[in-house]
DNA sequence: AGGCTAACAGACAGGTCTGTCTATTTGTCA
DNA sequence: TGACAAATAGACAGACCTGTCTGTTAGCCT
């Protein structure tokens, strides 16, 4: 029954694994979904079951991106410590890690972006992943005591963006080790109440 | 002759126009030849006369966007004075002019990158944009004393890609605005050397 | 056993895209 | 005036894309 049953939601979970690994190299729009249904081995009727139109596809794509890229982002940060200046630092191991991965292949928010329809679902959705990160990162920046959390949340999203965006470009790991040092060196600036130690007890 | 020489150079001219817009609203993947062609105003023969492949024209898009970007770069950093550690902090002002356009749609090069055969002629194109930006900032590194000209200018370049391709989800000046912060943030720790005045005489 | 749901295989229509080709018009120069 | 170069209009082939439709097969529950 359990090799029964693991069909019945199989074949979505199929195509969503084609589609991640299609979309994200060739964009979404560089993908025809007979090529999906031929790499998820699924039949056409299945598909547009699933997913009416070629859109939904697109935007469970993003979802799942969002999912994956905000665990990183959150696992490496956690891995800095409990110190949230450290973990804005920490962060951008997450970038390295993706920038070293086979297959780089830049933000996928923004290479979906830059060919979505400006006012459409799959634009707005894209948007609202940089949303997402902003928010968490300023978060952290108002927890670490910076002077202005808005400005570095804005700085350091600016710097992930730029790291991740040019990977489609040039997957450079020095990209991402200069992006880290940027980030300490803005972080060090702008939180310079907690001159805090390596390994140190409160003052 | 005058008039009659002019359609002579006109009809490629006229193409190039249409495709800088054309390819930069919806990018090159999202622009059919006939709709270039009825934006010009020409026939496909001709159309296919000055640039045989639709890549070839594609190609002449990113050059003509290099030209334009680097030139604003340029005058951008002219504008802040001779002095390189201030150039560095004024080609910013590139970037927030770039953003308060109207149509402002994030980076050309990324964009185009993003839909680009990995291998073709097209993506090489704009990674060599990139080098010449990255070439640029880190030689007005050097000449500003910089101590480490190789990161400062990766890291300045990671602000310009950031908040360029960032415009193609959400068009924020305030954006701009903090990358230019983080550069002068970032200028200011990687050149101790002059401490300069805004308007000084030197030491 | 029989009904039901989901998946399978694949043809098909209607549209768009690139690139080629024919035939015609216009302007220039000798 | 007549040859020549270049542009015009537009049909056409071949490929690809999305989305619909018909018919068949396999497993599950009662």
């Amino acid at each position: 029954m359990s090799t029964s049953n693991q069909p019945r939601q199989a074949a979505r979970e199929r195509i969503l694994q084609a589609a991640f690994r299609l979309f994200y190299a060739r964009g979404p729009r560089g993908v025809g979904v007979d090529t999906i249904i031929d790499e998820a081995g699924v039949a056409k009727a299945s598909f547009y079951k699933h997913f009416p139109r070629k859109d939904d596809l697109v935007l469970a794509y993003l979802d799942q991106v969002d999912q994956t890229w905000l665990g990183q982002l959150r696992a490496a940060a956690r891995a800095a410590g409990d110190d949230p200046a450290d973990q804005m630092v920490g962060l951008f191991d997450a970038l390295q890690s993706a920038a070293r991965r086979e297959g780089f292949h830049g933000c996928a928010f923004i290479n979906t972006a830059a060919e979505a329809t400006p006012g459409g679902d799959v634009h707005a959705r894209t948007v609202g992943h940089k949303h997402l990160v902003r928010a968490w990162v300023t978060d952290l920046a108002t927890r670490a005591g910076a002077l202005d959390p808005d400005l570095l949340g804005r700085q350091l999203t600016l710097l992930l963006d730029g790291g991740l965006a040019a990977g489609v470009l040039d997957a450079d790991p020095a990209t991402a080790a200069s992006a880290k040092q940027a980030a300490a060196s803005l972080v060090a600036a702008a939180c310079p109440t907690s001159r805090r130690p390596p390994r140190g007890e409160s003052p």
